[in-house]
DNA sequence: AGACAGTTTATAATGATTCTAAACTAGTGT
DNA sequence: ACACTAGTTTAGAATCATTATAAACTGTCT
């Protein structure tokens, strides 16, 4: 497992100590090609079905809150009963399917600048997230 | 109290009996000028302070909750800790204070027209909503 | 190896929201 | 006016996601 040292350096370089659930976590978060969207609970339930140890809940929501801390990971805001995180921590737009409860990114091609002309003195704008909700036809 | 009997038909009009406390949240809700952005938690305050009735926590949910579903109220989702409402049930888009924890609606003009380019098949968009989050200067 | 801070873990606590079921009430019919 | 009923309110219990606790464990440094 040669990429393991990746995810070793990433975790020391921010102060995190490598330790086997953090890099457990890590190969499932971040080994991959394309922007990982997920819950919780949906985590919880991929890391438990691999059957190597068992990584506690608390495990998982302790990390899952330091990588987000660290910037390794955005919280998307979408229903009130659910929060997801992404694996894609550039400045992106979301579709949001609302028969599959899922995410898509957009880029920003497909978005298009958005020109706030609104100023609110003494603030500056930090962010600005377009979401899109879709649903099936018919 | 001549409005009341405003309240009064658009809760009849809905199917929902025009109790006290519903004509008392709809007042504290709709009878003013500008949209109100308002987390449970503070209208439940705003309610305990006026010295009239007492209405308990579960009707102030139940008469949230059965507004948002009869589309009186919108809930904007921004952060994992709160849930906001908004009594501007137009689409619109939103600014959001970070330090003062607070939403202002954005006009249309505000936002210039969004039009997303991508299409998913068998998908319609069902709502754009656009948040820009904003904070104090320096 | 030994020391120690950082981490994991099972479990408890918290807190927002929803549920329950008994008491209350608005609307309807007589 | 009175009673009937479905809808509503309410206090308190239940639920559930998340966070806190504190004891056991582990990565790192010397
Ligand atoms: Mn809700
Ligand atoms: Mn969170
Ligand atoms: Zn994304
Ligand atoms: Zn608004």
């Amino acid at each position: 497992m040669s990429n393991n040292s990746i995810f070793i350096k990433k975790l020391r370089s921010s102060g995190l100590r490598p330790t086997k659930q953090r890099i457990k976590i890590c190969k499932l978060l971040f080994d991959r090609k394309n922007t990982f969207h997920f819950t919780i609970n949906y985590l919880n339930n991929i890391l438990k079905n691999k059957h190597s140890e068992k990584i506690s809940l608390a495990t998982v929501y302790n990390t899952v809150n330091a990588f987000k801390k660290k910037g390794y990971l955005k919280e998307i805001l979408i229903s009130s009963d659910k929060s997801y995180y992404d694996t894609n921590i550039s400045k992106h737009h979301h579709f949001y399917d609302e028969n599959k409860r899922e995410l898509i990114d957009l880029d920003d091609k497909d978005v298009g600048k958005i020109n706030i002309k609104k100023v609110l003195p003494g603030k500056k704008i930090n962010s600005i997230e377009v979401l899109v909700k879709v649903a099936n036809n018919n």
